[in-house]
DNA sequence: CTTCGATAGTTGTACCTACAACCATCAGGC
DNA sequence: GCCTGATGGTTGTAGGTACAACTATCGAAG
């Protein structure tokens, strides 16, 4: 059993956690771009600044809180600004920021198209699992995050319901 | 505690299993486009063929171990071709097919690759969690893929040692 | 042997993301 | 007040993926 290899337990239990991370993504994405024409990551945004104060954000908090570039968010804002579910108007604090504002129609967007896909978590992943295992897998999740995002980014933010 | 919603236990589990969605397919990437020059799913598909018998699989049989639609794998195939990792060539047994077969430096790419890439799993999944959750995780993996993945398309064929 | 639906793969178009270059503004030192 | 490095954001280019259209072959029915 070479250190540098991983022991049976652990291929096993890596090959499933691969594959969930390749199919549950597109799952996800899957639904949402069905139902209501979002992908997972615009629909990330906008829930997150559904439960900001004032449901704005800067830019660069945004960017922290999706795990995305501010150039990726930069491109993905404006194709929702496009659609007119959010709004950007430039920081009165600080000439070089942006802040992002969730328009009422991207409210009524977040309110009507979380309920599909908080169903469809359920679905692929809390049905299938007991009240005990919610619970492993909610440590198991923080003791991952505590390498993969040691500021904790992801989660400083009040994440929404889903 | 509507059933339309998540309970406490849930959200907070889902929130971290959704970073870890979100972080550690990004955290892999880049370890492998860094020290080889292959994205993960190159890996992944270079990986699949050095386990199978002969070194070579139809391209359909590739494509469902790797959850990627034929286009996608057409194109990636193609290009590692340019790279001297992989031959094309017509099955003799059906006219239609192509058979994907790991030329010799296919196979010193894998296994150049392997450790560096096994090494980055194991600190940044498996150093972190104890035997019990290892094996917590093996189990709820397999429960999750039963939705996700019902004929077991991910896991027919012998994954690698990673 | 011919026909017809199904299967295997490739390619064109559109969209999305990464990387780097770029511009504007801020903050601190002098 | 002026420099200078750092910060916040946008845009151009290149590369990868999805979807749909297309070609070619197979297999079975008649």
């Amino acid at each position: 059993m070479d250190e540098q290899w991983l022991s049976e337990e652990e291929q096993q239990a890596w090959r499933r956690l691969a594959a969930v991370l390749e199919l549950l993504p597109g799952a996800l994405d899957a639904q949402l771009v069905r139902d209501a024409g979002l992908t997972h990551f615009d629909y990330l945004a906008l829930a997150m600044l559904s439960e900001a104060p004032d449901r704005a954000l800067r830019m660069s908090a945004l960017a922290a809180g999706t795990n995305a570039t501010l150039a990726r968010l930069s491109n993905v804002v404006r194709r929702l600004e496009g659609r007119g579910l959010v709004r950007r108007v430039p920081s009165p604090d600080d000439g070089r920021a942006t802040d992002v504002v969730l328009t009422a129609a991207g409210w009524d967007k977040v309110v009507g198209t979380a309920p599909g896909h908080v169903a469809t978590v359920r679905r692929l992943v809390f049905d299938a699992l007991d009240p005990a295992q919610v619970d492993q897998l909610r440590v198991i999740g923080e003791q991952l995050l505590a390498r993969l995002d040691p500021d904790h980014r992801m989660l400083a933010l009040q994440q929404p319901g889903t």
